[in-house]
DNA sequence: GATGAATGAGCCTTCATTCAT
DNA sequence: GATGAATGAAGGCTCATTCAT
């Protein structure tokens, strides 16, 4: 009885245990999406979490482990939203702009999300610790799996001809990226285009660039 | 005599201001390039150069227009270096390949010039002032201008078939761009495959979009 | 018996804020008193008070709450000074005398409790605070309110007629007040009339003003 | 003829140094209007006025003093206003009540200038220098000579009784100078009541304590 | 007379982190 | 486990004044 009454407690210990982490976090990305990045300090979160300052250190060692555990939330809802869309009754080439669409979509309604991954790829300070760098992979890696796959349907469906299909997926999601994060220029470099249809141009013309390889 | 002594006044005057100017400059990049963007601050700059605070705000109204004047500086650079490459006796095809590898080298081997491009573009915070969006403007579509000019030149020696050059240049530095910024995954996310292989093989399917749209 | 302890632990940490927050309100009004208004900044009552800055902010919120504490304090010491003229055996009339005198007194001796009274009352930019106007009404309220009742009594001893007499009593204050500020005038425009005197002809005036309304 | 061009070259001199000195009033001034007190700097007054700071310096021996010239100015306005009422076919109680609203508009219309009246007056450090006390002197007993008329004249009217009009007059003003500085504590102590209700009982009372004064 | 570059102490405030309890 | 007081360096920036030219 003595063993059992210690086995209850260590999992009562490990179930407040993740409730406190949850409860973190929930403070960390209601300040995230009231106040941006910058402005979310761990004094705040602990203010909003009704915890001491020393317990958010006691659950996560540093500010930016906090950070890791929004952005991998934002990487599981980036997944989420791509993989509805995989699931969705469509061509390949299809499949593929709506892929597209939906990253834009997704860094415009989900900018605090989008800016939090940013951050991180972005930020040249920053450097992964393994265990992030784990983390992103794990996420990141099926976000890539999603496009592979897609792409390899277009292939069996004869529509496109990929010999790399990993390395086609990396460079589709490098040119959503890349373009995404060209927001700032529109009204400049952009030369006032609409960034929707710069990013239609760019699917269509990665997806030009996978059929017929040899004309 | 004296007229032309007065004269001389005000072109050493002139000529003292570009010097602390650069003074000024010179003590941030060096800032810049050793210890990285966030540990670069103004009275550390001060410092540096020799000169008070209150004299760096004479020359540079704030933090902001001294980072502008270094970001100026590495798209200058950036835009020198695939002039050059523009101005080679290469085929189309393969000065885009050479221009998509001199921005991932640039990326590399000027990693603070290109950082400080990035935290104008990457920065959630920082919003382009006027002044700025006129010279990242300027400079910006200076380079993708080069771009144009080559998928043009390519258009007329038959290589390619652009309808929109203009667009197919922002999707191709897009594309470079946001390849890049992968960089950090690419022990992650790009399991393990060369970085520069990965880039090799975006441009080479950018550029088969290119040739004959319709098969 | 554990209980007990974390009682007092709760009850040893208020105790201990109190003493903190009043020995930075005492670095401050030594600070205050010492070298005047413009001279104390956050960074002098920390040291002072033998604490970080951080330390500072983390009892008070900014700067124009120590002031206003300060204020706080200031207004009290009026109040309880006026309170004991309005309790002495006086007639109505001598008591109004007695208040305004008093009244200057304050502004001499407790100069730099006038000062920063007057620093939230006169500086064009410092707008009240909400919490700061609550206060403020307290005590300014209370202090009206005692010269209110000076007047109800002078009315009831057929003294005085008054009509209005929370309207007379900001009039008796405001005149007071008025007159105070034009101590640095003393030498110039009040024509080296001695300042008491003028004051003392005003609570005449006031007073001859609440007899007799009709004649 | 050496000589009168040495007088006419002085004469010039002399308006030229008059000149200097407006410009950089006026552009003061219009620094003030704009931005009030706190925000108007030398070096923005120079940068204003077109001239270097050191021709600031060269004409005013400091900020103060450029501050109290438009104090100077300020005054004169007031007077003119005030003057003018005094001219006004007026019984004397009337006139009295329209100098008082008249100083009220002045503070609210002319809020600027009022502020810089007030700074001198009420900032703590700030001591009157000799020439400065004498213009104060000779603009604010002007003022209060107006005043003192007024009164004699209702003396003389049999309306009043005054004995030492001059220390009515400063009375007077005092009390609304006084009301004035209570204009923050409209919402507070002064209980909603208007402003202008106070000042306006306010007024009656003063003339109420000139009529009478034996019953 | 006129200039304007240079100063540098000083301003208020923030914040990730530590540690004794 | 939990707390929250304490830190203090660092942040960007202002400004009246001086002085060599």
């Amino acid at each position: 009885m003595s063993a059992s009454t210690v086995m209850g407690l260590k999992e009562r210990r490990q179930r407040e245990r993740k409730q406190r982490r949850d409860q973190i976090i929930d403070a960390a990305r209601s300040l995230l999406f009231e106040k941006g990045l910058h402005a979310t300090s761990i004094n705040q979160i602990a203010k909003r979490a009704e915890l001491g300052v020393g317990t958010i250190y006691f659950y996560y060692k540093s500010k930016e482990e906090i950070f890791s555990a929004l952005q991998e939330e934002g990487l599981e809802l980036l997944f989420s939203r791509i993989f509805k869309i995989s699931n969705m009754n469509l061509a390949a080439d299809e499949k593929l702009r709506e892929i597209g669409l939906e990253y834009m979509r997704f860094s415009k309604e989900n900018r605090d999300y989008y800016d939090i991954i940013n951050y991180f790829l972005a930020s040249p300070g920053i450097i992964f610790v393994p265990n992030l760098k784990r983390k992103v992979d794990r996420h990141g890696s099926r976000i890539i799996g999603l496009i592979v796959e897609t792409i390899n349907a277009g292939t069996r469906a004869g529509l496109f001809q990929s010999i790399n299909p990993r390395r086609d997926a990396i460079t589709f999601w490098g040119t959503l990226h890349g373009l995404i994060q060209f927001r700032k220029l529109k009204d400049t470099v952009l030369a006032g285009d609409s960034h929707k249809n710069i990013l239609n141009h760019a699917v269509d013309h990665f997806i030009n660039g996978l059929r017929n390889r040899i004309s």
